[in-house]
DNA sequence: TGATTCTCGACAAAACATATCGGGAAGAGA
DNA sequence: TCTCTTCCCGATATGTTTTGTCGAGAATCA
């Protein structure tokens, strides 16, 4: 039960994002954020057309093209993110699939708070937010690598 | 990105044991919880040997044999129940998965902040909480079936 | 001894995650 | 118009996880 590679890449590649467009409107290239990130860059292709039908993203074709924010990046939660490639995190299983209503109503409440909770954490920090946070860091923050 | 059956099958049955060893100690057949609850029970069979592992539930084999808590069920969270079955519930990436340390420093605090949030919702409820619940609502809530 | 019930390891089908492939369409510049 | 670049899109492949099933074995009781 962890955080799917589609929600990392995307949300990494988001905030390379935001990091080169700081000031300018310029739009980067696909190829080159997931270079920096080390992103399959087929997969990335993927996640990023989501990211753009959820209006998160817009795409630029031909010279000079690639891509830049929909919306302000400090608009974009984890959430939105996350909820774009995975989904919405609904972590109580359907009516369906819960078909005893003994189920729905003890056990049901217990995974919707639960889920909720979740989701609040993840609704509270932006895009931005984690970008601000690697600016910081880079600064004055351990310059070690791998 | 939702609660497995696993889960799900295991805490129910739990509710179920909790709800028939109320004031007797006399262990229940696995094939009694099974069909109670319609969990397809070879399957429920391999859960409650991950419980009894955990220290959830005793064995007691023979006639008149089945199953009952090892510790008190008041004591025994949603939490336990999951990590028994799916291993804890560990959003955060590891390491290895999130090589880039810039990912580590910012999104990771974030999946980790959210799977804290997530446990604790679950650390606080237990089976009895559950099994109570369910009482109360059998004695005078909806009657009506599906 | 024989019936009952849990115990255990292996296997199998289906669903899901993680990509990869190959062509297409739109825009920019010569 | 021609060509290059870059995004756009559907299909396919591969590996892992989930969700069970199967069959034999061990303990307990009458």
């Amino acid at each position: 039960m962890n955080v799917s590679s589609k929600s990392r890449y995307a949300l990494m590649a988001l905030v390379e994002l935001d990091l080169r467009t700081r000031g300018e409107q310029k739009p980067v290239r696909l190829t080159d954020l997931a270079a920096e990130r080390r992103i399959p860059e087929q997969y990335l292709e993927q996640l990023f057309a989501a990211l753009r039908r959820a209006g998160v993203l817009t795409g630029h074709r031909g010279v000079g093209g690639g891509f830049t924010f929909a919306r302000r990046p400090d608009r974009v939660s984890v959430l939105a993110v996350v909820e774009a490639l995975d989904g919405a995190p609904d972590f109580e299983p359907s009516a369906r699939e819960m078909s005893d209503p003994r189920e729905r109503a003890t056990a049901g409440a217990v995974w919707r708070a639960a889920g909720d909770a979740y989701q609040d954490v993840l609704a509270r920090t932006t895009v931005s937010d984690l970008a601000e946070r690697e600016l910081q860091l880079g600064a004055g923050g351990p310059t070690y690598e791998i």
